[in-house]
RNA sequence: GGCCCGGUGGUCAAGCGGCUAAGACACCGCCCUUUCACGGCGGUAACACGGGUUCGAUUCCCGUCCGGGUCACCA
């Protein structure tokens, strides 16, 4: 069979030689060590939390490299596509620090465009170069076509051959079958793929493996060390009837093309990776390295692991945001999986950006860990009790004027106070951690407004209405707005002491049937009376901010 | 089912032939404290199993079991 007659035929449009394409994406002028790494989803829905894991990572090797990070949009399957994804993709990353130097961004107007030279960065975009390839390979006698008839269609598409497939079984018999029937298709001749290509038919591209399953393979994973496989026998699909490259081929001529120096991806390509050397070997290019990062796991109702998958809870970053997760809790949740030692480092360094952590491909887990929303919410609390008063009240007015609107309005009705109230207990070596959440913010400090006050947890039926009015009624008459802390606090106790309730902790402790209760629950009464709960941040320091009128208003209320 | 990857406390994990097997989160006590939060101190809890190799295995090899992934004209 004369192959350039036959890549020739099939490829009748393509002039530009693979030599050229060489000269028109050279190597890149990097240096040393610089590593090129890319986000590379196919835009079918909305980027979910394990797609932050492989993000994440390239964009920290790029960047800590000096390297160059970039995202392709791999849009080969245009059944799956959904229209918008790409840019919800690039919004989603942006907010949490992933930002690329190069690829498919958004323009001005909203749309996706390329940035940088070494596009197009959208797969459907590049289908003359694929043909480059495919036509030299063809030339080569390392690919051939297969041309399916109609009726062959329907059958791909029949529903027993979906149900075999759902089943994601692979017999020992349907394995020979498939092979034969592959085997059968290298057999054709030159007369044959003219009457088809006269005829209109389509046909896919299949390569022509060398490949023995009998042997193996070794490969490097940067974070697995050698791996060994069977060898690729398969003559999978490099072009679909469309013309559109599989991923396969398009990883390949993409990444070589675009000069990436480490592919970041799931351990689900692993098994794949025969085939991708294979590819990078018939195609004379050069392999990248390739790091396969474990998956995050869940429980599923059976008490397995599961992928986290799309559906999941907690897998939708836009879950995140309504939660009122801040992006640099969630970032910070992230590098604790994805370096073990980065919360050890982070504990030494605790002022400083995740962003300076000397992340190491070594410090990779190499095994699936399941996502932990309790440890989530740890990390978030420690971000945002670092975080100043400005900071909080940013971040809480943002995620409320979406999810709370009537708390946004009471909030920036008054800023300063609002920010008087979330400077309570932050700063200092010590700060108070009560927010993981912004959610949580409102019941934390709802009692400052009106609007939302409400004695929602009761001073217990276990006192005396009486002592109880008497120990308000002491109070309200000795306030002072003026007293500093001390003063107010010496009232207080003189209160007790008055009533009947110890003044001090430990004499109460020693011998509690001497008194009514003891200067906690005084203090408690006072507490239930301003805040409507047992429990808030420092009394004193809450009545300030209430204000005079408003607190003895509310006691008042009480009586 | 074939192939591939993995298996240290409830979770995330140090470890890389010799350790009383770190640490963090969670949980439980105690302390501090007018409540809560913070902080401090202490505690419960782990090398999946069976064979080797070795003077000695959590660590190396093999098998078993368990978990995950993958077997498309999807990525």
């Amino acid at each position: 069979m004369d192959c350039n007659k036959l890549a020739e035929l099939l490829f009748p449009n393509i002039t530009e030689t693979p030599e050229e394409l060489e000269t028109r994406y050279p190597p890149r002028d990097l240096p040393e060590g610089a590593k090129v790494t890319r986000f590379a989803p196919s835009p079918t829905g909305f980027v979910h939390f394990g797609g932050l894991f492989p993000s994440m990572t390239g964009e920290r090797l790029a960047h800590r490299s000096g390297g160059v990070f970039y995202l392709r949009i791999e849009d080969t399957d245009a059944k799956r596509e959904v229209p918008g994804a790409a840019e919800g993709l690039i919004r989603t990353l942006a907010r949490y620090g992933v930002r690329f130097d190069e690829g498919a961004v958004i323009g001005d107007d909203g749309r996706i465009t390329d940035r940088g030279s070494y596009g197009p960065y959208r797969q459907s975009a590049r289908a003359s170069l694929y043909h480059v390839y495919a036509k030299k390979l063809v030339a080569e006698g390392k690919a051939y076509p297969v041309f399916t008839t109609d009726e062959e269609l329907d059958r791909l598409n029949a529903a027993d051959r979906k149900a075999e497939l759902q089943s994601k079984i692979r017999t020992e018999e349907a394995a020979a079958a498939q092979r034969e029937e592959m085997l059968s298709h290298r057999r054709f001749t030159l007369e044959e793929v003219e009457a088809h290509l006269r005829h209109g038919d389509p046909f896919v591209l299949r390569i022509l493996s060398d490949g023995d399953g009998k042997k193996t393979v070794k490969a490097t994973d940067l974070v697995r060390g050698t791996l060994e496989f069977p060898e690729n026998d398969e003559d999978f699909v490099l072009l679909k009837s469309d013309g559109i490259p599989t991923y396969h081929f398009a990883h390949a001529v993409d990444d070589h093309l675009m000069r990436t120096t480490h592919v970041i991806r799931g351990e689900e390509w692993l098994p794949s990776l025969p085939k991708h050397l294979q590819l990078f070997r018939y195609l004379g290019f050069r392999p990248p390295k390739y790091m396969h990062i474990a998956q995050i796991m869940r429980i599923d109702e059976n008490g397995n692991k599961k992928k986290l998958s799309k559906r999941d809870m907690g897998a939708n970053m836009d879950d995140y945001t309504r939660m009122g997760y801040c992006p640099e809790a969630v970032c910070e949740y992230v590098m604790t999986l994805l370096n073990s030692n980065y919360e050890e480092w982070h504990m030494q360094n605790p002022d400083k950006p995740y962003t300076d952590f000397p992340f190491d491909i070594k410090k990779m887990a190499v095994s699936g860990c399941l996502f932990d929303f309790v440890k989530l919410n740890d990390v978030s609390k420690n971000v945002l009790s670092r975080m100043t008063a400005g900071q909080v009240f940013d971040g809480l007015t943002a995620w409320a004027a979406e999810f709370d609107p009537e708390f946004h309005e009471e909030l920036t009705a008054d800023p300063a106070y609002a920010m008087a109230i979330l400077s309570i207990g932050r700063g200092g070596k010590k700060p108070r951690k009560d927010l993981a959440v912004w959610a949580d913010a409102k019941p934390y400090m709802s009692f400052f407004y009106d609007r939302f006050f409400s004695v929602t947890d009761p001073i217990p039926d276990r006192f005396d209405k009486a002592d109880i009015d008497a120990v308000l009624t002491a109070f309200l008459a000795s306030y002072d707005e003026k007293d500093d802390a001390a003063v107010w606090f010496d009232k207080v106790k003189k209160i007790a002491a008055s009533l009947g309730f110890a003044a001090d902790m430990k004499e109460y402790k020693a011998d509690p049937d001497a008194y009514k209760g003891s200067i906690a629950d005084v203090s408690m009464f006072l507490r239930v009376a301003v805040t409507g709960k047992t429990n808030s941040p420092d009394l004193y320091t809450v009545m300030q901010l209430l204000g005079a009128a408003r607190t003895t208003a509310r006691i008042r209320a009480m009586l």
